[in-house]
RNA sequence: GCCGACAUAGCUCAGCGGUAGAGCAGCUGUUUCGUAAACAGCAGGUCCUCGGUUCAAAUCCGAGUGUCGGCUCCA
């Protein structure tokens, strides 16, 4: 902890992570797998009892089938439960399901559960006889813990059913009987206690429930994210790819960059009417400025480091240093301030290989990310501000964000007098902004309260999109930034960082899945596609296309390959084009088009619409950015 | 980075010691068609890379790279 404490302080002026990939600097970590946690399996809704007794059940099965397995802990989790082996062999998908079929037995046999406390001494003598040093060490550490705060050894329980027996707390269903229907998952690799310097184990994943509908259910939920799956759908519109010569970036296609374009150009737009003014600084800088953000002691080794005439250059891993030199390029007055500089900057973080996973977790990225430098009278005002951006750009994808509000950590640098002070503003403002937020104490960065974005998708699954910040500290300390106020004398400024989208790669991936790929009509690569039926309505075609972008419709298509209009409908549909105009003699007549929307049943009545009105209707349609 | 799995045509996949296959996509030709796949032909591959075993390797072994599932990490 102390070492971890350590680098965070380190960070400088580097704290904002603005949402790529993930968390915070964890100041506080529980203790992953303490005696406690490990003894104490999360079992306490009736249905993760169960969750937990299959565990049990699957480890009794994977004992019969590798006899001398050792066992390491088998917890209720979301929708399931794990346990970790020690096994002599790698698992093999089969191996799943010969388990599966032995586990079936044991429930058919339904053992009842029955719980057994013993003394310490007898307790562990039983793990140690048997074998299972991992459970030895967990009992070892709970009497350590025991002696630590002057107790008894605590006594020890077990779970005993049919030939299995298990040191656990419980609790547990009544037999093995009471199972639901289950189904094994996946194996992985998972670190004893995770810590990547103890032995790795495999982990079996498994996923049970109450009645057969809810494992249907369960199961079918997750068929539907795979088919949604970012990585999928980007090769299957075209939109980005990924190359083995450059892991963890992104090869954008033209019509995944037209994506990212019209979400860049929507949140400038946005930015454009709060004042704020665009910036852009080199990505590629010089070692000293990352050894006064405290970056090269601390995170160089995950920085690209670039040797210039035998001077260290850096990528740039985050873009709050150089925006404080564009702040302190001039002296600045109160009546500057707010002064918000955004920065479409390109970023580089040397994430581990094993990290890295299609758009959410990449090595390269841009940020919509801003500094905002404000007087202290003026924080209320300005977050009250960001609120209503973060409100209005989500409402864009029907998105509607949570707020995570962390508070000052113990660690925490600063007076902390100041912190509250700062976090009773913050507060306010959340109050105020109707957003829903929750509040985790001691969670904020050690040199700002902060505030995270969390959106929830069409899936119900929970993503961490961007970060706000609010410091007093580290880049108006460390990078000695200064106001003049009324009355002549030197001020700090304080400095916001916040961004909305948080990466835009990540936002990207995070909307395909949330909308499976059909995207609204304002954000669609393709917008429309007009098919004609016959060669001879081609000129047509091309007529009302070009019509559609005079009103706005910037990206449409003329199907003019000599498929017939079944399949150009087909493949326009696979595409997940919001809109297909289909042009035959009758409608060329006329100068209309019939329309099929996507999404629209088969029991709604096909529009015929004449072109004009087709070019306001979708241009109103995008302007606005319905969701359709 | 760690554990495991995977890597064959643009895509999805079959082949698993004896000179490389399918469907879709692509190309060419025919077809000009009314709401989710017209017909025919052609072309397409250092079987991820390097090394080893073997008379012979896409296939077996080793190393590397990438991807996937996790773990750890995430300024």
């Amino acid at each position: 902890m102390a070492d971890k404490a350590a680098d965070n302080m380190a960070v400088a002026a580097g704290g904002d992570d603005n949402g790529h990939g993930g968390e915070d600097e964890v100041l506080e970590a529980p203790v992953r797998g303490s005696a406690d946690e490990l003894l104490d399996a999360g079992a306490h809704a009736p249905i993760d009892a169960m969750r937990h007794s299959t565990a049990h059940v699957m480890a009794e099965a994977v004992l019969d089938l590798f006899p001398g397995a050792k066992l390491g802990i088998g917890p209720a989790v979301e929708n399931g439960f794990y346990y970790d082996f020690d096994l002599s062999r790698p698992l093999t998908p089969d191996d799943l399901a010969l388990i599966e079929a032995r586990m079936a037995e044991s429930v058919r046999a339904d053992h009842p559960f029955v719980r057994r406390e013993v003394g310490f001494d007898e307790g562990r003598k039983l793990e140690a006889e048997a074998g299972q040093a991992f459970k030895v060490e967990i009992l070892d550490d709970l009497a350590k813990k025991a002696v630590e705060a002057g107790g008894p050894m605590p006594p020890v329980t077990f779970y005993e059913h049919g030939p299995f027996r298990d040191l656990c707390k419980g609790p547990h269903v009544e037999s093995t009987g009471r199972i639901g229907p289950f189904r094994l998952l996946s194996v992985a690799g998972a670190y004893w206690r995770g810590d990547e310097k103890r032995p790795m184990l495999q982990r079996i994943y498994g996923t049970v429930w109450e009645t057969q509908e809810q494992l249907d259910q369960y199961l079918w939920r997750r068929e539907e994210a795979k088919k949604r799956d970012h990585r999928k759908l980007g090769r299957e519109l075209d939109l980005f790819s990924f190359h083995d010569v450059a892991p963890g970036a992104a090869f954008w296609h033209p019509k995944g960059w037209r994506v990212y374009q019209t979400l860049r150009n929507a949140m400038r737009e946005l930015q454009d009417r709060r004042g704020y003014e665009e910036i852009y600084t080199p990505p590629l800088v010089h070692q000293k400025l990352w050894e006064r953000s405290g970056h090269w002691e601390h995170y160089r080794d995950g920085m690209y480091l670039v040797d210039v005439e035998d001077q260290w250059f850096s990528l740039k891993p985050m873009n709050c240093p150089e925006s404080s030199f564009i702040y302190r390029s001039k002296l600045r007055s109160y009546r500057d301030l707010p002064l918000r500089l955004s920065e479409y900057g390109v970023l580089h973080r040397n994430e581990l290989s094993g990290v890295l996973s299609g758009l959410t977790r990449v090595r390269h990225f841009v940020t919509d990310d801003a500094h905002i430098y404000v007087r202290p009278d003026q924080i209320a005002a300005e977050i009250e501000g960001l609120m209503g951006e973060i409100r209005e750009s989500y409402s864009w994808f029907g998105l509607t964000p949570t707020l995570t509000f962390g508070t000052r950590p113990d660690k925490a640098l600063g007076d902390p007098a100041t912190w509250e002070e700062t976090e009773a503003l913050m507060r306010g403002e959340l109050e105020r902004s109707g957003l829903a937020y929750r509040e985790k104490p001691k969670d904020g960065a050690f040199y700002a309260p902060k505030i995270d974005i969390q959106v929830t998708d069409a899936l119900g699954r929970e993503w961490q999109t961007a970060t706000i910040q609010v410091d007093r500290l580290m880049l108006p300390e460390r990078f000695d930034l200064s106001y003049i106020d009324e009355a002549g004398t030197q001020q700090r400024p304080v400095a916001i960082h916040r961004a909305i989208y948080g990466s835009l790669e990540r936002f990207i991936g995070i909307l395909v899945e949330h909308f499976g790929g059909a995207f609204p009509l304002w954000l669609a690569p393709v917008q429309a596609v007009v098919i004609p039926i016959a060669d001879r309505h081609v000129p047509a075609a091309q007529e009302l296309a070009a019509e559609l972008r005079a009103g706005g419709v910037r990206f449409v298509e003329v199907d003019d390959s000599d498929n017939r209009m079944q399949n150009k409908i087909r493949l326009a549909q696979g595409q997940k084009v919001p809109y297909m105009l289909i042009l035959g003699d009758r409608e060329v007549e006329a100068r209309s088009a019939a329309v099929r929307k996507r999404g629209a049943g088969k029991d709604v009545p096909q529009e015929i619409l004449p072109w004009a009105e087709l070019a306001a209707r979708l241009g109103e349609e995008i302007r606005e950015r319905r969701l359709g």
